[in-house]
DNA sequence: CCCTTCATATAGCAATGCTATAGGTGATAC
DNA sequence: GTATCACCTATAGCATTGCTATATGAAGGG
């Protein structure tokens, strides 16, 4: 019921803690759970850490490099702003693929102290934002972008979090980085002229995409269903 | 060193616990100290609310009342997407001015289980954004669209709590605020420039005309063909 | 061999959420 | 009036939590 004694008591109590907050649904993990599985007393690891925090924080630091340390040292792309999406593609994988960690790192949020990791993520993410201002792409301070950028990530990752795994919708995650970094960015392919659809009843709505459908022949429907659903319509523009 | 003994236990049990929660700076609320300012021990905290969490939760719904209550009787205004960014700034608002109740409401998050306050407050951003799709304006399916904005919104939120109160940057809030309205929205008309436009269209229309049928569940078509009917319309509305 | 220093253990404290059990209090039935 | 019964509250205490005062062991330098 203990890990490897070969290791010294520092990992071994690291290790612990990892494979506690991996297996526990989200439950709390205690210290004497952890000083258990480690086969160690509570003062090594006060000796240790100092804290509870103080592990996790140890914990923590493992989990992140694991992820973003390979984002540190890497190569730039010559689209900054392409780096800014791996980077949101990453955090929330990572936020995915443990939850528990994730949570410790970014779910603990109290009134007015940013969290250490919330200022890391920061700067990973202000680094490249500076790069794409340098490169004129950006339409606000980068500060900004970043602290746009990050807490979208967040909330996103959170939410995909707390739904049940079987209904996650990853689209959340690509339509809200796509629309901050546009928002943020200023070669925005904004194709504007879009003329809003005036449709508040049925009929309308029916005869506005009867139009589109006519005119756009698109290919999610074969050429039966396509026929029937045109039908349909006609049945609901009629009446009413 | 307690409150108002006209009252009934219960609700100096909730008076005690909002004052707690207000004035301890982030620091944990004790069922202990709660009890013994309401004057009162703690099988009556159980007796009435079951649970830590339960009292919590009465006290969170008072709290939620207070600053959405409003918004759920509303006339509505003509322009849908505007009452989404007055629900989006109270969302804001009632996070900064009471970061802890907000904490309690959406900081908990753990991994699987969504919590009922967020099913609440998607619910109140549904409404207005089902009325936004039938009135033409969604780029994208309701649902998608609530859990972005409402994803978006939380993380603003709880990067704003998190950051000293001297140097909160309120920007943050109305920047990502517009970024993913917008991006949601067909009038503002962020198309992809990859996608052509009479399919944009076609989307929007097809999300319109989803809207407007579901809400006013029109007779012309059997419950089988409109069964059959939404699902196409599904099919479409999806920006493969 | 003694002394310092680091690392670990024994034992226990105060605070936490919660509960088994019992007492009290009011309304209703007779 | 009195008995009954449901509801509300109190006494006392349990198990678990994070953490620590103190002591013991081992390793190395003088």
């Amino acid at each position: 019921m203990s890990l490897d004694f070969q290791l010294p008591p520092r990992e071994r109590l690291l290790q612990a803690a990892v494979e506690l907050l991996a297996n526990s649904d989200g439950a709390a993990v205690s210290t004497r759970k952890i000083t258990e599985l480690a086969g160690v007393t509570a003062p090594t690891l006060y000796h240790h850490f100092g804290d509870k925090e103080g592990l996790f924080d140890a914990v923590v630091a493992v989990g992140f490099e694991q992820y973003f340390a390979r984002e540190i040292g890497r190569a730039n792309t010559e689209k900054p702003l392409d780096d800014v999406r791996r980077m949101w593609d990453q955090h929330v994988r990572f936020g995915i693929e443990q939850p528990h960690l994730y949570l410790v790192m970014f779910g603990n949020v109290r009134p007015g102290s940013r969290s250490n990791r919330v200022a890391e993520a920061e700067a990973l993410l202000r680094e490249k934002l500076d790069r794409a201002a340098e490169a004129g792409h950006l339409n606000v301070a980068p500060p900004d972008a970043v602290r746009s950028i990050l807490a979208a990530n967040i909330g996103v990752t959170l939410m995909l979090i707390a739904e049940p795994a079987a209904e996650r919708n990853f689209e959340l995650s690509d339509m809200t980085r796509d629309a901050v970094i546009t928002a943020v960015s200023s070669d925005a392919g904004i194709a504007d002229s879009a003329t809003p659809v005036e449709t508040s009843s049925v009929v309308v709505a029916a005869i506005a995409l009867n139009a589109a459908l006519e005119s756009s022949n698109p290919q999610q429907l074969s050429s039966t269903e396509m026929k029937m659903f045109l039908e349909w319509l006609h049945r609901i523009s009629k009446t009413s």
